[in-house]
DNA sequence: TCATGTGTTTACAACACTGTAAACAAGGTT
DNA sequence: AACCTTGTTTACAGTGTTGTAAACACATGA
């Protein structure tokens, strides 16, 4: 006896998706089982690769959603920075470095990328590099967008970091998990460096003179 | 027939040790099999299970080996750049960056801590904390160690991310690969943003006046 | 020379996981 | 009402991986 059905293809891919992006957040991507997935969505395991090819059809997409997702959401958050007046301008970008790094999708996002999915991460880059270049063009009209491509990066390593072992690195040296602890001090502490870093001086690009 | 027998149960757990790593460091730790140890090793896969009693003793021995390592390597690179004069100073701290992102032992600490090994975390980033704070005050001593910690945490994220997904990420940002190409100008950036960030204004520790 | 200890190997057991094959169920279409 | 399409299930095959058991080889010491 089949269980019921869905009503449409879209609809069962959607719930695999999302069983298998919770799960995916659990455990990490190597410990992604398409049987725990199919488990989880309440349907049996063959399904799913009925649906997607095979474990990998399913990662592949799994990817590129949640990739969408996340940049969605992080652009989302630079947009509604462009537009804060400079006395909110603090609290708008620790928004952001909050949207980056608490996102359940950005941690799958990274994950799956650490498993070899593929996604299209470089639409996505430059969406997030154009707004953050206007941003600091708001600050400051004459910046750099070598610069800003630098400090895009040095975030984002620092966030795909922050996914994969923040908690333990973060504990090491010393910084609390409690709200408004000391590690959400430090996302502050980075929105500022951030900004500020939009006006001081930034060694220039070789390096050399 | 036993192929020829290792002189110390020593010698024999570095052999194992020195392959282990060496495949980690290639396929990452989800891909690790010690088969494929064993078989790098020039031996036979229950050999490293007598050696390790597990798969997981034997990560776990590799953990902790590579942790020291790299601990080491990057604690004498900040202890070069202590004793540097203030016009090598850009170089030297651009070589603990080099030192921290290029190394094999590193990428594999990184690889080993994700796939749940353990290893004493702790002690090695204190360590890594106090040389990088003694640097900071040389250049300027009113300093604060929260703000130590911050630019550590920060760098050490960014280090991690590097390890998992820095490749991706920086031919998606455009940074390219060859030597001396935009990655080591970054490199070199980002040591010359980390030594003025002793000099300048940071900000305060809550973030709120 | 014999005995003991241990590094090492071959053969095997047990298990988990992916992917396949065939049948079943439920909807829409003619 | 019969048919076709497709979402879904059960049963199974195949493969790869860890860990075990027992035997083997080589060194050291009595």
């Amino acid at each position: 006896m089949a269980k019921k059905n869905h009503d449409s293809p879209e609809a069962a891919r959607d719930a695999i998706l999302d069983a298998a992006e919770a799960i995916v957040v659990e455990v990490g991507p190597a410990g992604l089982r398409i049987s725990a997935v199919a488990k989880r969505a309440g349907m049996a395991h063959p399904n799913i690769i009925h649906h997607f090819g095979s474990r990998d059809g399913l990662l592949n997409a799994l990817a590129e959603r949640v990739g969408e997702r996340a940049t969605e959401r992080i652009t989302q958050a630079i947009s509604s920075a462009l537009s804060a007046d400079s006395d909110q301008l603090v609290d708008a970008m620790a928004k952001v470095l909050d949207t980056a790094y608490q996102g359940d999708e950005g941690r799958a996002a990274v994950w799956l990328h650490l498993s070899g999915a593929e996604s299209s991460l470089k639409d996505n880059m430059d969406k997030i590099v154009d707004l953050s270049h206007q941003l600091r063009k708001n600050i400051e009209p004459t910046v750099e967008r070598e610069n800003t491509s630098r400090i895009v990066l040095l975030v984002t390593l620092a966030l795909v970091g922050e996914v994969v072992s923040g908690e333990a690195i973060k504990a090491a040296l010393g910084f609390e998990k409690s709200p408004d602890g000391s590690r959400a001090q430090f996302r502050r502490w980075l929105a500022q460096l951030l900004l500020q870093l939009s006006d001081s001086e930034l060694p220039k690009g070789s390096g050399k003179p």
